[in-house]
DNA sequence: TGTACATCAGTGAACGCGCGTTCACTGATGTAC
DNA sequence: TGTACATCAGTGAACGCGCGTTCACTGATGTAC
């Protein structure tokens, strides 16, 4: 009765409550991934997924929109731990952006909706205009977008970028990341290049680094 | 009865029914971009707008997808309507490849929704995997694609763009455009640089022209 | 020129469905005594 | 240690709504004679 999923959810102890929240949130994430529809993940699909009855979820959020708020607010941080691991796993300046930079888009690749809704959230027409923020370190995703203002100016810094601003660098190099990632995932017919040279020429002329400094340094693959 | 249209709908005369399908297609792109969702573009939602009743869609569409592809279809032609007109009001090569991504960066502001829907159409995960094209002629979106490779191609031949490869530079450089344009549409709050430096920057670095050609070419805002 | 009729462009009512949301409720579990 | 009870996590039924889709239909318009 309770959908496809046969296995019985045994409710949470008393003082527990807060375990649904974070089942939720994730069903509302696996929801999104395998349907690819924004608009698949409505409040009683999410439930159905998690195992729960719909009103279950007015408990922990206050409807449809909050959930996904909730998703999106669960995937910056997870973004921007990818980039820092994979980034942390190599010595080089120049080594590390590339790392953070395919990372960024292995990522967007992975969990493409799980991305997408990330920047895809649509502004309602009537929605009140933002402010502006006064500095990068106000916004949504500051920490991933933050890590790539780092590693461009520590490669600018080693002496490797000779990039004019590494801020504006940073800008236009996310961007570019941010269009291959979403293009490559919505024009599939497209004859696209080569990955990772389509990876090492935007970061190359955007980060402004030798294109052998770059190749140098990929990883290779397994 | 109708809606909030208090105009009345004549109909058609005999023979002229076409016409109908034409108005459909441009109801579905205006809900589209008036809400912002495309949710809320529904098969009913785009007959009030239209100011039928919804079985008279059926005579022209299958349902509320082929409304979508409709407009997707016609959406194409007129980006690359835009580009061709505003490449075509300037003389010099690299006047022209900037006037160009100006006018794609503007309808993609103009009209975000209208854009999204371009690129943003998701393929089910169901659906069967494309054959990728084997040129870059078969691809939709041809004509716009195929305009800014020529568009750089022709900088080249004039010694103003040193690029190793036109192709491969417009592949970069759309992937930027398209990157700057949805971002800049939903992420309101992110302090972005000055959009003709931006605009600049990118098609300096990855369609390699002196930033000087490029800034001295810059329409004066009116 | 007049008229009967076929065709065409749409209408209007109806259906079953999944949705968001509300409400009163249940039953297991921890706690006070 | 035993028991009564308050609390907490979640249920189940019900509502009104807009949706996609079907079906039989209508009435204006062009056409054949």
């Amino acid at each position: 009765m309770a959908g496809m999923s046969s296995t019985t959810r045994t409710r949470n102890r008393r003082g527990e409550g807060e375990r649904l929240r974070g089942e939720i949130v994730s069903a509302a994430a696996d929801l999104l991934e395998a349907t690819g529809d924004e608009g698949a993940v409505t409040l009683r699909a999410v439930a159905r997924r998690a195992g729960i009855t719909a009103p279950s979820i007015y408990a922990h959020f206050d409807g449809r929109e909050a959930i996904l708020e909730a998703v999106v607010a669960d995937t910056f941080p997870a973004l921007a731990g990818r980039l820092r691991a994979a980034s942390e796993a190599e010595d080089d300046p120049v080594a590390r952006l590339r790392a953070g930079c395919a990372a960024y888009l292995a990522f967007a690749s992975e969990q493409p909706q799980r991305y997408r809704v990330l920047f895809q959230r649509r502004p309602a027409p009537d929605a009140p205009k933002l402010e502006q923020a006064e500095s990068v370190e106000d916004i949504a995703g500051a920490e991933a977008f933050g890590w790539l203002v780092e590693a461009i100016r520590d490669c600018a810094e080693a002496g490797h970028s000779t990039t004019p601003s590494p801020l504006d660098s940073a800008v236009q190099l996310w961007v570019a990341l941010h269009g291959y990632a979403t293009l490559r995932a919505a024009a599939n017919d497209f004859p696209w290049p080569d990955a990772d040279a389509l990876l090492d020429a935007l970061i190359s002329r955007l980060a402004y680094i030798d294109p052998p400094d770059l190749s140098k340094r990929r990883r290779r693959s397994p």
